[in-house]
Formats: structure tokens, C-alpha cells, sequence
DNA sequence: CGTCATATTGATGGGCATCAATATATGTGG
DNA sequence: CCACATATATTGATGCCCATCAATATGACG
């Protein structure tokens, strides 16, 4: 990749959209890409963090390992988004683990350097807090998704949330593993494995590899709203 | 109140630490005191949001409303604590309904003028940013929390986490209805009541009332990482 | 084509929600 | 201050969902 390319994967970035060339020129000096192999483990929780990523092709999980050893998603990240901002901004440690997903193409982006922009322009800040409370929206849906106590209803309601194609019969495609979507929705592969195929039986989506087309979008909606399955 | 006091307190905000006495005066100036009564809602989801709030006395309980009706809570706040800063700062509307878990007085501070200062000033943004970080963590923790399959493994974790007053026995203080508390630990107020004269019966605990003893710390570690229940 | 990770399918048991009833706590008006 | 009303908390019985263990099938990759 170029230096050019490089400045105007930066530029693309929510964070610098709006940033003077020359700091932006100075920021790319100090970014240097990464590849990551699938499964590649990029950090660990508790790790110093001096630098913060963004993904420019590939994905990203980030997740904690339980004390039983399970892993839980916390989030997952495709191209374009940026992660470890907060880490770097607040307690300069990971508070997650993170790992690739597929194979990736990353920008690790100097946090000194994004650290003073911060501290001294408002826009860049202001930018910063916009990300910050997109993340934490998210995370506050995560956590009413987590609560719901039935394994359908949560998969239900991540379903109809994923952009759908195809306007006759929307198609998700689950850009993650199922083993990580399972992960992310706090429930073991093999359930995931059963609601996908009593929903396939009951005629409510076709399940193709890691491709389901929702066929029946109003019981899905029933069920994420947590009502048991009807007849 | 007197104004002395309404700006001694918004000085001692994080987010006004380092503001100087002109502009702090001019936010006293847009700020209301608040009074609201235990159970009160002070918005709802969806609501547009105007102001962000500061807790003076009291306690607050954000939560959001599942399709079944029941609630869970996200976020339980303490004096001396900020919130719907975000709300303010992206989407202008409440991602989460709030109430009053007691008789409480709060600080509902001028969302405009506080715009202003962040988007001007980069030392309050970074305040901002600082209290956005804690509150992303805190909802990361509460993600992972929220993954533990055993419903005693998340009050354990819980517990543990508290802060506890007694050294030769340590007592945790629960401010929050066991109704609140067990819907913050996605499990019904029966679960929790059970969970806790279990405990009480292995000799774990003492349970008296709001207050929980904790006598056997070891064992409810084990529970907190997720073993089971030993013997 | 062989090897390993991932995915599916089956059988079993335990934990927790649910419904129901009682007890305690909280607060209000007489 | 007590009696009443309401919210909250406890305790019991029952059923079901989902984790677990186990075995097989499918897929990815060298």
C-alpha cells in the first residue's frame, strides 16, 4: 500500500475526516498497517494499549474470556471501524481481548499522537465522543439483548437487526463464525445449531451455510419480542 | 439551596473541575434543581434530551423496558454521579428510560450551554471523554456479567464487587430494592430471595435485609468463576 | 487426500422461570 | 399510634429450556 492510500484510508476514518493535511500527513507517518492472519490474536485484556486500530478489511471480535474459559463477544467490527480508542483515551490498558476474525488488513494508528490532536483540537474530541457514545449505544442493546432470557429470542432480535438483502426473501449473511455468533449471543454452538434448524422446520427462515433467509419475519419478530413459539 | 452551594456542587463534577468561575456561573445559571420522588420516572426512552443530570443525593436507576414488560436495569447510579451525557452528545433522544430509586435531589443541567463548552473547550471534552470511557467499561463488565450462565455466579460477581464496610466481617450495603437487583442481574426477585438463603444455609452468607454478610468470601469466588456449587 | 476446526444431531439432567400463596415491609389516613 | 392498603420479599411445586457430554458430519486448508 502507498503512502497515499494510506492517507486517504485515514481521511476516510469518522475521526480525521475533518483534520488539516499536514497533521494528517503527520499521523499516517506514525500508523503502520497490519496484517492478521484468521484468529490472529492482536491483544490481550490487561495489555498496555499505545496505539488504536482501525479495519480495513477483514473483521475484528473483541470479546472477554470467562472464568470458565468460554469466550463472550462483546463486540464485532467490520471494515472501516475503529477500536481501542477508549482503552488509550481512559485507563491506557485493554479491557477486552481482541482477535481477527478473518484475515484482516488493520491500521494501528500511533496513540501519542491521536492523544495530543485529542487534547488539543474540539473537533477531533468531539468526533471521538460521537464514536464513543455510538459504542455505547450499542453496548446498552447488548445488554437488553442479554437479558432476554430465551436463547430464540436473542438470536431472533440480532437477526432482524443485520442489514438484510434481497427484497423478496431478505438474506442475512452472518459475517462471523457460527461458534462467535453463539459466543456473542451468550449461548453454546449446538443451541445455535437447534433454533437454526426448528426455524428451518417450522418454515420461518432457509438455512444455507452461513447465509439465513428470513422467511417469515413476523413470528421471527413474535419471537424476539419473547413469546414462546406459537403452535 | 443556595447558589454558593449549586455551584460548589457542579464544581466538584468532574466534568467542571477545571472550568473557570465565569463560565461555571453561567452554567449555575442554567441549571435546575430537581426534586424527585422514590420511583419517579425523570424520562423515558425515545424522549429528546435537553439537559444531562447530576445526582446530589439519592439514587437512580437506568433501565430499559423488554418487549415481555419486564425491566432491566443497566445502570445504577449513585451522589455524586453524571448521566445522558451521551444522549446529549449523538442522538438527542434517551436510549434508556430513568427513575428515582429514593427520594432523591439532582442536578438537570442545560444541554445547550454544555455543547457549547464541549465543542469549544478540548479540557472539557476530554472530561467528557474521560466519564464516556467509564461508563463503556463498566458496560463491558456488565456485558460479560450479564454471559454467566448461573444466576449465583452473577450475584456473586456482584457481591465481590461492592464495596464492603467490616473488616473481620465484611458487609455490603445493598442501595438498590432486591427487585431492582435482581432485574439488573437478569433473574426474577424468586431466583435472587432463593440464591440468597441458599447461601445463607452453607453459612456463605448472613442475610439481613438490605445488608448482605459475607462470611465465606472463598466460596463465593468459586461461584463468581463459575464453579459449581461445591458439596 | 488427510488433518483439524467447525457444525450438526442425539440423549440426559439441572437450573431457573413461572404460577401461586404467604409473610414482611412501607407508607398513609383516621 | 394503630389499622389498613399496597408494594416487596419469601417459600413451595412444577415444567421446560438449555448446557453438557458424546458421536458423527461437514468444511477448510495444506
Amino acid at each position: 500500500m502507498t503512502e497515499a492510500n494510506l492517507e486517504s484510508t485515514l481521511r476516510g476514518l469518522p475521526h480525521f475526516k475533518t483534520l488539516p493535511a499536514d497533521l494528517l500527513a503527520q499521523v499516517a507517518e506514525r500508523t503502520k498497517v497490519v496484517q492478521a492472519a484468521a484468529g490472529e490474536v492482536l491483544f490481550r485484556e490487561g495489555d498496555p494499549c499505545r496505539a488504536f486500530y482501525a479495519i480495513r478489511s477483514g473483521g475484528v471480535k473483541l470479546y472477554r474470556v470467562k472464568p470458565d474459559g468460554r469466550e463472550q463477544v462483546v463486540h464485532n467490527l467490520g471494515p472501516g471501524a475503529t477500536f481501542a480508542e477508549a482503552a488509550l483515551l481512559s485507563f491506557g490498558r485493554f479491557p477486552v481481548d481482541a482477535a481477527a476474525t478473518q484475515e484482516s488488513e488493520l491500521l494501528e494508528i500511533d496513540g501519542a499522537r491521536f492523544l495530543e490532536l485529542v487534547r488539543s483540537d474540539a473537533r477531533m474530541a468531539s468526533s471521538v465522543i460521537g464514536s464513543l457514545c455510538m459504542r455505547l449505544v450499542a453496548l446498552v442493546e447488548r445488554v437488553e439483548e442479554l437479558s432476554l432470557v430465551q436463547a430464540g429470542s436473542r438470536l431472533a432480535r440480532w437477526l432482524l437487526r443485520q442489514p438484510a438483502r434481497g427484497a423478496s426473501e431478505p438474506a442475512v449473511e452472518l459475517q462471523l463464525a457460527k461458534k462467535d455468533l453463539a459466543a456473542q449471543l451468550a449461548m453454546t454452538p449446538e443451541t445455535l445449531s437447534r433454533v437454526l434448524s426448528r426455524w428451518q422446520q417450522e418454515g420461518w427462515i432457509r438455512s444455507e451455510g452461513a447465509r439465513v433467509v428470513l422467511l417469515d419475519e413476523p413470528s421471527l419478530l413474535a419471537l424476539a419480542d419473547g413469546e414462546a413459539h406459537p403452535g
